[in-house]
DNA sequence: CCGAATCCGATAAGATACTG
DNA sequence: CAGTATCTTATCGGATTCGG
């Protein structure tokens, strides 16, 4: 790598601060499965996948795993049979909810907006 | 309107006034795209392509119609040799800057934290 | 030349059967 | 019930090509 490469180089977007949360919550299923742990709180895999409908078992469980090792969300598992595991939100999740919330409200103001 | 409000209302997440601005700004690189048209004003294709790094020519290009047919973006030709083309927000994807203005700030509060 | 479409191999996601 | 394993299908990345 020369030095003219450096030259003018342009910071990429994944080392700002933006990019470290859309690596927290960009992943295609992520806000939705923060939105509706929020929800309906604590929630069990099973539940969780009929409330978002069409995502796989595969899915699911990859972006949960993403979600906790970002500390996002928390894993609760009850030593029972059938096995039992809960999912919910962290308090770090919890501070992002009303961005959320804003987000939800940009979609509600520009859904269907009035012609004008 | 609040996320809250849609508690038990709606059966799917896509239906939703959420669900809306996840489709709008979902995509993988739509919302970085949003960020940097944003920070640099109207910038051509091949800057644009600089700026993000790692995206494809063929990614960006299908992004960009996205967010074009979705308005939030307006792309200006100039016909002239060698082509230029500029992308620029449009009023309605300027609205929403605040919320990801806020996104960069969790960023910034999340990204390094103190260890507790 | 710049913006963008095309072709193709690599990778990610979907469907579903299966296990502890 | 909570996930994996496995196979199929769709999407993406990279190089090349094309059109203005």
């Amino acid at each position: 790598m020369s030095m003219a490469e450096f030259k003018g180089k342009v910071k990429h977007i994944q080392d700002t601060p933006f990019g470290y949360t859309l690596s927290v919550i960009g992943g295609k299923w992520k806000m939705v499965i923060i939105y509706l742990l929020a929800e309906n709180g604590p929630v069990r895999f099973n539940d969780l996948k009929r409330q978002i409908g069409v995502i796989t078992y595969k899915m699911l469980s990859a972006q949960l795993k993403e979600l906790e090792a970002d500390g996002m969300v928390k894993r609760t598992e009850y030593p029972q049979v059938p096995p039992k595991v809960e999912y919910s939100l962290t308090k770090k999740a919890e501070t992002l909810l009303p961005v959320l919330e804003e987000l939800c409200e940009w979609g509600v103001k520009n859904q269907n907006p009035p012609i004008t």
